[in-house]
DNA sequence: GATGAATGAGCCTTCATTCAT
DNA sequence: GATGAATGAAGGCTCATTCAT
């Protein structure tokens, strides 16, 4: 099966000059496989976009899935979400230009977000829930603020990344998640959370 | 000359599907004007993007600069902004939609962000530069910071607009406020703006 | 009426880049007139331009006519003739071009030539009879001799002009007419034609 | 490739309406492909059309080149010449119609002749040279000459075709050879050459 | 009558998709 | 299954022509 030569190949085509201005062609040649076989792999351009977002959705909630997963307080866990997502998208570039540019991640009006992004808003909620039970972060609905979390931490990577391009994705998530903090901590807990971040660093 | 009423009718027929699932004769339907007269007015359909996109952003920048540019503590320009912000976008949900979808907002790789961005970058980060000096905001990269704040705010109206239909732009705006304020503000201050905050409340 | 305004306009923008290149609207412009205007002489683009080939083609007849109804020799008028042909087309130049381009000269298969062109034959038909009759001219089918005139005419002042753009419309007429006597005279009459022509020179 | 196929139904299409009045959907359908596959082939309407004056150009020179070069006296050299013209353009008529209406043959103004046409002339450039240079030929611009040839050849040729459609290729361009002859030669060769001629007859 | 803004049929061209080999 | 040549629907744009003012 070619589908996953496909995705890795049209990431790079979509990455180049988005999905309207890819054709399928290019992507064939992309992957280095003639358009019958691509259309072997897949219905449709569509599908190749759709089924991109699922495969690399599915890892990169992996990725975020086993940091925060991991039996530690939530100033830690988030810590080490940050730079789950950070390093993922800095190792996954052209996904996430793909991703920046038509990745259905902001729900407006009737368009839904993709699925990939709701079950990415889902990770982060759960852990915003357990901030909020901790005392750590401030009362508020939880899905909103996972929304927040996500918009900061993409377009602060965007930012940072493009100022930065040197920069190493360890410092990146630093920077992002003290961004975070201040965002979601309670004022009370800052103090303590900067002078813990002081002795990890 | 009908550039006005293309402008607002391709803003709302692009605010559907998108650019490239919105066809020119759309557009002059939408308008009450034949195709002819549509290509009278613009030349061209990418012109017409670029334009609603001049057309609204310079109305955009207006109206927060109009806010910004109060002689006010850099606590009070930041409400008086995103209030603004948060209204005009309210007003303009179909633009907003556009926008999100298509504006060239983040700058990735070798796409440049769109002037219109990049010039209510500049707005903000004047802003930031003044809640810096004045040892409100904690001291960062400023232009970085007004694209935190940019991204912040399109995501939280984004959201919020999406869960809370029927809230008032002046309750978004404040809620978008108070959060901007924790992520910019140093925590020393924070306190006093809460309290000031209640006041105003 | 602005027949005559229109023709005249029309023949400048035709001559600038051909029939199909022009539009109405800029003969209409050339012609300082609305489209309303112009689409009140004439209604339709098609109409102007055989309105033009048989306003100039008429003038264009009328002048070779008075030259070749002259009681005199045919070798004289032959000459006669020349001048009133090369005279008119560098006087008009425009229509010189559009005549050359588009001009429906030459009958090829089932198009046929134009009703201008098909009178502008019977002129020198004529006038190719009279020189066989009085045994100048060789004896062979006098229209296809005028066809052939004709076109030598046109080719070689096409090509004198594109070389010597100063020459002086005598100048080319009587290398034309010289030419055209090769191709007609029977020789034992060319020595005698020589004669008189340096004569006359 | 269907390169020569899509050029021999343009040739046809062409030739029926002229350039402007036939669609790339008919000459798809007189080759008997899609559209999709005449863009295959050609990128545009207008390379179609260039492309054909190449093809047959290139054809038409290759076969005059053949008969010019042959080492013969200028008269012969002549007489094969215009045989090789007449046969080519009787052989390929619907390329002849093309070329007569809109082949560039004749410059005028800034328009320049086609390079095809420019090429042509060079060839019969070069016999009128050896034609003054064997003294069989009057002295003159050898380009102008090889102007004059080129254009009364096609003017008769067009005008015998349309009268005697039954006439032979060898028929029609022995008639036009004597034309030309009487044209180019010094009137003391005329006889010589009306002899030789006769004897070959 | 004069105007020129408005019309919309028509054509070139692209590219996702198919299918005979 | 793999190929890629072939397909043709769809859409951007032009410009001759009309008609309300």
């Amino acid at each position: 099966m070619y589908r996953e030569l496909v995705l890795t190949s049209a990431e790079r085509v979509f990455a180049r000059g988005g999905y309207h201005a890819s054709k399928m062609a290019e992507v064939a040649a992309e992957a280095g496989i003639s358009l019958g076989t691509l259309y072997g792999a897949f219905p449709s351009k569509q599908e190749v976009f759709e089924a991109l977002h699922e495969f690399r959705g599915a890892q990169f909630l992996a990725r975020v899935e086993a940091a925060l997963k991991q039996p530690l307080p939530a100033r830690e866990s988030l810590r080490l979400g940050v730079h789950a997502f950070v390093g993922f998208l800095m190792e996954h570039e052209d996904y996430f230009r793909v991703d920046l540019r038509e990745g259905r991640s902001w729900a407006v009006g009737d368009v839904e977000a993709s699925p990939a992004f709701q079950a990415g808003i889902r990770q982060w909620t759960a852990l915003m829930q357990r901030g909020i039970d901790e005392g750590l972060f401030l009362e508020d609905d939880p899905e909103l603020m996972a929304t927040s979390v996500f918009g900061l931490m993409q377009v602060q990577l965007a930012a940072r990344m493009q100022r930065k391009p040197d920069a190493t994705a360890t410092e990146l998530a630093d920077s992002i998640a003290e961004a975070l903090e201040r965002l979601l901590c309670r004022p009370e807990e800052l103090a303590a959370v900067a002078a813990a971040n002081a002795r990890t660093a």
